[in-house]
Formats: structure tokens, C-alpha cells, sequence
DNA sequence: GGAACCACCTACCAGATGGTAGACGAGGCG
DNA sequence: CGCCTCGTCTACCATCTGGTAGGTGGTTCC
């Protein structure tokens, strides 16, 4: 492994041979974790080294300073974020089912590794330096996306709306309906696994009625009845 | 005014005679905006007492702690955030009015105080101590827009859904639409206020489209063409 | 005039923070 | 063996953090 510099070498996230995950991948594990939850600046490297069983100082070796940290870890969580999108898409079929499988991969992280979405909302939150960063790797998904919404509106197939309003609307929704547990909880509604699968139904319905124009347009527009309503088994 | 203990003395909101606001609405104020938009965390007490043109001591005399300054401001924001809303419900009409009626009277607190909506997200995400110190006086409201719901749906003028998710998905998008200023640059859309009024205007469509159950259930739903669609002369 | 109070100040402090310098042991390799 | 690199450590450090102690000038009230 090559500690210097900031990037990482290209197989600081494969795992090796036989033993665990790399000493840098635990730290951004760890991080990960407290950056997406806690917060950026509330997470101190004492603190992260305290959990990992080392020393400030290891840390600093495998990433030069704190700043350096995020940015690996922003790029790592982006190619992460970026892959499972692009699988979800691949899979996908046309239509209204590419929305759903682009929402159901979304709550698939959600559900294997919370913080990925919360880290999501840090880095907004953040602002430029670190922002910039994240938005770089994402930017040709969310052009997909935009091209793919502009043109199933085109063909009269969804209600008409700016596709990248509509796109932060989805955004939103999505990332606020997995990550706003206080609200959450305010609301009486606690933060489980089954409540998280209740939540993407709901918001499924809820996109589908919002975007999709039945021929017909009468249609009473029902729960989906959908069995297969557990990624579990995939 | 009386310093002592973090409550303050009940005029503490209004404007002196004459003379600006007082001491402690100004430190508020700026607190709002840095622990806004900023952070709690990232905020010092320091740099909050420089942009004053006073001493962090000065802060402290007014506010015992910093975490004393945070619920006093939790405590004005959520008040001066449940007054807009009531205003906005006791004003509003009936069925759809009174949702859009509270869109729009969050959208003029974003236009008005960015901030506020940022610090709502703040308080979210720093958890239990502030989080529920804030739900304590929004509680009532929540309550009265999920019964609400609840009877649109009962006689057919909503969807069916759950109540408390759907205002989950109501108030992730709307506060979505408003704070992720870093994602909305990333979408190439510039933060003006002209921006704001449009992405009013996509939220307010969106929602029409995903709840309302027109009679016919088949007119087109097209846009409101709704003159009045600016709030600087209400 | 003087006591009391008010709003703000200077002077500190203990602890935490990100970061540097340098040593140490383990292992690879000539 | 001797040398070097690697990964981690101990020992520091300057700076910043929230917070305490104790003043100081001005106004109010008796």
C-alpha cells in the first residue's frame, strides 16, 4: 500500500488475500460512518483512531490530513453510490420501471450501509471544496437521469414538469425520507427495517401517481400489490 | 433584560423603543444564520462574537452556554416557524388550499430566512437533546396536518396513503427544494430567487398531482396558471 | 453622594484539535 | 548479517475550544 498522497492506490478497495480489509478501508469504513452520521467537523481523528483500536497518527499516515480523508472518502462513497446507480439502471427495464429501480437500488443502500446517503447529505451540506468533489463523479448519472425524464415526457408517457426540478424533488424525497430519522421519530415512526420497506412502498406510490399518465388516466391508481416487496433475497 | 438562566424574559423578541433589536435578538440572529447554514458544531463562539463586534464573553453573559444559545434559538425559530404555519392554516381554505397555503408560507420563510429551514435540518441531524425540544412545539401542528389528511383521504378528495409518511414525503421534498442549495448548483440551477418561485411553483404541481383525486380524475392537471404566483405583495 | 445594577470587557484556563518529528520493531532482501 | 522500507507508535506543539473570574464604566435609584 502507498500511504503518501491523497489518492489511494487503485486497489485500496479490493479486499486482501485472506485477511480483512485493508488498514485504509477501515478508516474509511469508520469514517464513513461517523462523517455520514455525526458529522464532518464533530468527528475528530482521536476519536475515529479510538474506535478503530490505533492511534491519531496512523491515520495521518494513510491520509495526510483530515481534509485528505473526506476527499478519499467522498470518492470511494461516489464510485460506490455511482455503481450501484449504473447496475440499477443496466438491469432495469423502460419506462417507469427504471424510476423504481433507480428508488429501489437508492433504499438498497439505505438499508446495507445508512451512512452512504448520510455522508450524501454532509458533503451538500459542506459546500464547494468537498461538494465539487462528489458532484464531478455523480454529474453523468444525473445527466442520464435528466435525459431519461425529458424524453418519457416527450413521448407523453409522464406529466410534464423541468426534468431537473423534478429530479431534486426526487432527490429529496428519497434521501429525506431515509435519512430524516429525527423527523422520523417526531412523527411516531421508528427507524426500523420493516419501517424503511414501508417507506419505499409508500414513496413508490406516491412517485408513480405524481409522475406517471395512465393512458386512460382513470385508472384508480391502487397499491402496487407487488409481491416481491423485499430486496432481502433479491 | 435579565441575563440569568437560559430562558429569556419574555419581550426578548420584540424591538426595544427605538433602538434596534436587543443584545440577545441580535446574537440569535447571527447564531441562526452560522448554526444555519454552518453548523452547530462548525460554529465558535469566537467567530459568532466577531461578526457581532463583540466579545464571545458577551455571548456567554447572555446565553449561559452554547448549548443554552441553541435552545433559546430552537425555542424562537420553532415559535416564529409554528406562527408562520398557523398563520398560514388559519388563513388557508379548504382541501388542497390548505396544503398549498403551507408550501407557500414555507417557501416565503425560505425567501424571507433561509436560514430557518437550515437550522431545522441542523436540529434534525444533531439528535435527542435539541431534536425533541424542537417537535415538542411543532408537535401540534404535525398533529393537525396529519389529521387533516387523514379526513381528505376518508372523503375521497386525497389519495389513500399513510398519513405520517406522506407528511414525511411532504416535508423531505419541500425542505429538500429549499436547502440543498449545493445539489440544486450541481443540477446547473443558479440559488435566486427567481428560482425559488419556480421550483414553488414544481413542488406546488408535483403534490396537486400526486394527491389531489380530481372528480373525473381524468382532467389534464395542468399547471395553475395561477397569477398571484409571487408572495413579495401577497 | 453612594450603593446597586447593568452590559460588556480583559485575563485566564483546561482540555481538545489537527498536525509534525522522530523512534521503534517487524519483515524483506542483498 | 546489515540495510531499508513499512506501519505504527510516543512525544510534542500551536491553536482553538467553551467556560470562569473578576474587573470597569455608565446609569438608576435612594
Amino acid at each position: 500500500m502507498s500511504p503518501p498522497a491523497g489518492a489511494l492506490p487503485p486497489d485500496s478497495t479490493a479486499r486482501r488475500d485472506r485477511e480483512g480489509p485493508s488498514t485504509a478501508d477501515r478508516i474509511l469504513d469508520a469514517a464513513l460512518v461517523s462523517f455520514g452520521s455525526r458529522g464532518y467537523e464533530a468527528t475528530s481523528l482521536d476519536s475515529l483512531a479510538e474506535g478503530l483500536g490505533m492511534r491519531k497518527q496512523s491515520i495521518l499516515y494513510w491520509f495526510p490530513s483530515k481534509e485528505a480523508l473526506l476527499e478519499a472518502l467522498i470518492d470511494r462513497s461516489a464510485a460506490e453510490l455511482a455503481q450501484a446507480l449504473q447496475g440499477a439502471l443496466d438491469r432495469a427495464g423502460d419506462g417507469w420501471a427504471r424510476v423504481e429501480a433507480v428508488v429501489r437500488s437508492v433504499f438498497r443502500v439505505a438499508a446495507q450501509r445508512p451512512e452512504l446517503l448520510g455522508l450524501l447529505r454532509e458533503v451538500g451540506r459542506l459546500g464547494p471544496p468537498a461538494a465539487t468533489r462528489l458532484t464531478l463523479v455523480l454529474e453523468p448519472l444525473v445527466a442520464r437521469a435528466s435525459a431519461f425524464l425529458e424524453s418519457e415526457m416527450e413521448s407523453g408517457h409522464m406529466r410534464r414538469h423541468d426534468p431537473r426540478l423534478l429530479l431534486l424533488a426526487i432527490y429529496s424525497t428519497v434521501v429525506g425520507m431515509v435519512t430524516e430519522v429525527e423527523v422520523l421519530r417526531a412523527l411516531g415512526e421508528e427507524p426500523t427495517a420493516r419501517s424503511l420497506v414501508r417507506r419505499r412502498q409508500e414513496i413508490l406510490r406516491l412517485l408513480r401517481s405524481a409522475l406517471v399518465l395512465e393512458r386512460g388516466e382513470g385508472q384508480p391508481a391502487t397499491r402496487s400489490a407487488d409481491p416481491r416487496d423485499s430486496w432481502d433475497q433479491e
